[in-house]
DNA sequence: TCTTGACCTTCCAGTTACAGGAAGGTTCAT
DNA sequence: ATGAACCTTCCTGTAACTGGAAGGTCAAGA
């Protein structure tokens, strides 16, 4: 199929599949015309780089996963040890903006947000 | 002061400075070796920029609370709203992450992590 | 058969917010 | 005088794409 129908099927805009094989990603079939021409399998592989990007792998990380599930002879652990590590970015991030949350709702019902120019967000900015 | 000592004082990195000079955030003064010139209200400046950074929010959106705060007859409604919106964003993206969160943790538990190369994460990675 | 529109191709530039490094000038202390 | 510690500009690279230009291909309709 033409990178279109590859496009649809795997939820990809044609752009990212063509810059995943620019990186190395996936290497479709090429046809007599020039097209690229991919196959279910290639789909599939698309899918899996679509919903492992979504749940916030970098696509480094996206590298080593299809690796992993192209090699048949890995060990679970090996998949389990990135996606804890990456559970733990995720935790880490979350407590970051949490923390800034709380200093951006301060600052927020602090300011009376009127037509006076007498602002405690920038002054606490400019402190701070 | 040189750039060192604007960077020590405001906590920004020497390259990040420039950086911010280059896109119009400040305009320090030149002595005669050409070397960069700052004053308190440059650093002044500084600080700000880095706590406003710090806090989440784009560099363009600091140029924008930047102007504001250099404007002395702005309405604290301005900002304020810049603010909000901001929190929307942040809250937006805690939520985001922690749905993640839950699959990601959902995954890593279905896995033994031994090494049987039998793994549920890439499993549900390949099918999700 | 011609044409029109929807595909597809490659390549180049832009995005964000800097960081790293090269090549070279300045200042200061010893 | 010389060496370290500054400073300067300029170029490149990062992550993960997105947008657009210039041009080739294909299928359907007049």
């Amino acid at each position: 199929m033409n990178i279109g129908e590859a496009s649809c099927r795997s939820g990809l805009p044609a752009k990212t599949i063509r810059y995943y094989e620019d990186i190395g990603l996936i290497q479709p079939d090429r046809g007599g015309n020039g097209y690229r021409d991919y196959g279910s399998d290639d789909v599939h592989k698309l899918r899996f780089l679509h919903r492992s990007r979504s749940l916030g792998f970098s696509v480094d990380e996206c590298r080593q996963l299809l690796a992993l599930y192209e090699d048949k002879s890995r060990a679970s652990a090996d998949v389990k040890e990135i996606a804890t590590s990456k559970l733990g970015e995720i935790d880490r991030k979350i407590r970051e903006l949490s923390e800034l949350r709380l200093t951006l709702e301060h600052l927020v019902h602090a300011c009376h947000g009127n037509e006076r120019p007498d602002c405690p967000i920038l002054e606490e900015l400019s402190e701070g």
